[in-house]
DNA sequence: GAAATATGTCAACATGGCTGACATAAATAT
DNA sequence: ATATTTATGTCAGCCATGTTGACATATTTC
């Protein structure tokens, strides 16, 4: 970041705000930045963790969601996670192999292969929430009060209108699969 | 998403918005998994066009942020990418043989090659833009009216805190960069 | 003139996407 | 009861994009 001047910023978020009810002629190029800058400051934080163990951003993803969802069918992430299942076998193997999931014959369909985090698993998973969680935990506390509802909306909305109802029943389902104690 | 059930979504992210200032036992579920299937849709629009030129999401940003930041420097892209010369290199090269992207010797240190986007690729990177507007306009409208302002706030203090002057600088000076009219 | 800097390039490798083809077991339909 | 569909796995290979390490060239700075 070489010879920058610094210039007032809000003056200019202010003016793309105007800009952007009215007529979309000129691009939101904050938040598309923005957007970019924190997910990739999002990530990183796991990132370092999952280098110590020789895995990356997809066992991550599996992991994430097997925890959230126990019992998740291998079809349930494929769609989830919108990869391949060629993709999905190479890193949830190694998750398996390594005893971080399990796999457990379904009871009622005895083909599924319905998906757990071991101990070990959500041991991992955890830790890695947790960091995330850190950083969201302190962008929200720097904003006003009810920073968290209106950052979930502003996400919620960004979704493909297609998913976003599949994507809440998702969180929805996951909030009460997870904690039946309480 | 097989057999999923419905049930109430509010009152957990209410919960979850209590938590959170408090003791952060909990993971904040709900923001982790909306960042990451708003980024994921973010960047699929611009990935479906750029197929079609053969590019990737590499190509897009390199494009971005030179037509965002005309004369901009190797090493402050290789910066703001945070990626390896290497990994630039390839994609720069490709972009400026097929003359997307230019390249000048810099006036005082001609050692440098100041990068600039040829008309052809402000077309592109403008066209790009304009899809990832249109989604983040359509989310900004079905929200309340500083929707914009605190979407922003949000984004910016989920940056690494290092740096979040100089992306927010970043940010402000390409304002003035681009728009010499007006 | 020597050293540091800005950039480029070659080679090799890792990760995690993809397609296509094929295999197996279990459920479902005819 | 057999045929088909479904859920999952697996082999093989390709592609995009990240990495490291080594080295080359031009230019600026000390």
């Amino acid at each position: 970041m070489a010879d920058i001047n610094i210039s007032s910023l809000s003056d200019r978020a202010a003016a793309g705000q105007a800009d952007q009810g009215s007529y979309s002629a000129e691009p939101i190029w904050d938040l598309i930045e923005l957007l970019f800058f924190a997910y990739r400051d999002f990530v990183s934080d796991p990132d370092d963790v999952l280098a110590k163990f020789s895995f990356g951003r997809a066992h991550h993803r599996v992991l994430h969601f097997v925890n959230r969802h126990p019992g998740m069918k291998v079809a349930d992430l494929l769609e989830v996670l919108k990869i391949t299942k060629q993709s999905l076998g190479r890193v949830l193997k190694q998750l398996v192999d390594q005893g971080y999931v399990v796999q457990k014959e379904g009871e009622n369909d005895r083909r599924q292969r319905l998906l757990y985090v071991t101990p070990k698993g959500e041991a991992l998973a955890m830790r890695l929430a947790g960091l995330q969680t850190e950083r969201i935990a302190r962008a929200l506390g720097q904003i006003g009060p009810n920073a968290h509802e209106s950052a979930r909306r502003f996400l919620v909305a960004m979704i493909d209108a297609d998913g976003r109802d599949d994507v809440q029943k998702l969180i929805a389902r996951a909030d009460r699969a997870r904690r039946p104690r309480s």
